[in-house]
DNA sequence: CCTTGACTTAGAGCGCGCTCGAACCCCTAG
DNA sequence: CTAGGGGTTCGAGCGCGCTCTAAGTCAAGG
């Protein structure tokens, strides 16, 4: 370990794990521009600095929240070209947020129809136990209790 | 028009302009398996009823809270083998529902970022044109009225 | 009778977002 | 010196969910 190397601090190896994507996806993404050209060592291997973390979480909430490449690119593009495009940037993430905003009342009127169906089978079960209610042990369990968050 | 055709009402163009499915899409779902196998009249025509319209409706939900067609294929075999299926079916709803609950607190989650990073463009521009607020008309309004349901 | 147009089939093609394979390079530890 | 385990590039391949083309059938209207 010598001291002249101090710009970049990780290779793509412990980037892919620091970020969630796989080495591939990252070489992938530089190629098609939605992550900046990394510098590269001697050896031409590339080599990261932490900030890059940054633009990759953001880069996944866009992902997250259905954005199709395409548009991340664009965003990409105004960003790399600078401060005056701030107001076209703005543009794109309202549109993106009410776009989202839309897609989350659609999921949760779903999900209200798909807890209505659900309790469709739940009250055909009981029928058919009727009274018979010796464990149901490894079925389903007492519902609930599963969700994780929320 | 004869009276010795009552039991199919809809041919596949009505049924896709009523269910917002393409014609293509249709015949691709039932050689899939996802829609059950239509009659046919006597020229080998798919005559549908009303009642295809429910299930469609249904697969839509299913779609969009994102479950693969896969899934909903198995969910459809079910359904198609009758009603001692109805407990794994109600399992698979249940575990679904969990996934869709998590995605959109994600979701919603990426919102508030999005918010926040909105708000710091919204920021930015106002310390730009400083007291200068002649119209910006046409740029974006002032929020909100914009995202139809919800 | 002939055209129009909605329908039929089998199968190819497409857009998206990765994902992987091949062949090669280079650094380090044993 | 050698083997291993990273890394590199280029380009092909894949899974998903449609989407479309081609070639043909059929029924109704002018």
């Amino acid at each position: 370990m010598r001291l002249d190397e101090k710009q970049g601090v990780m290779k793509i190896g412990e980037l892919a794990k620091r970020s969630g994507l796989s080495a591939h996806t990252i070489r992938y993404y530089e190629r098609i521009g939605l992550l900046p050209y990394a510098d590269r060592d001697a050896g031409g291997r590339r080599d990261y600095d932490e900030s890059i973390l940054v633009w990759i979480a953001f880069l996944d909430r866009l992902k997250t929240t259905g954005m199709p490449i395409r548009e991340m690119l664009h965003y990409a593009e105004l960003r790399a070209e600078g401060g005056h495009t701030g107001p076209e940037r703005r543009r794109i993430l309202e549109a993106h947020r009410d776009r989202v905003r839309t897609h989350l009342a659609d999921l949760q009127a779903c999900l209200l129809v798909l807890d209505t169906k659900i309790d469709t089978y739940v009250e055909a079960e009981k029928r058919t136990h009727s009274h018979d209610d010796t464990e149901h042990s490894h079925k389903a369990g007492p519902i609930g209790a599963r969700s994780a968050r929320a």
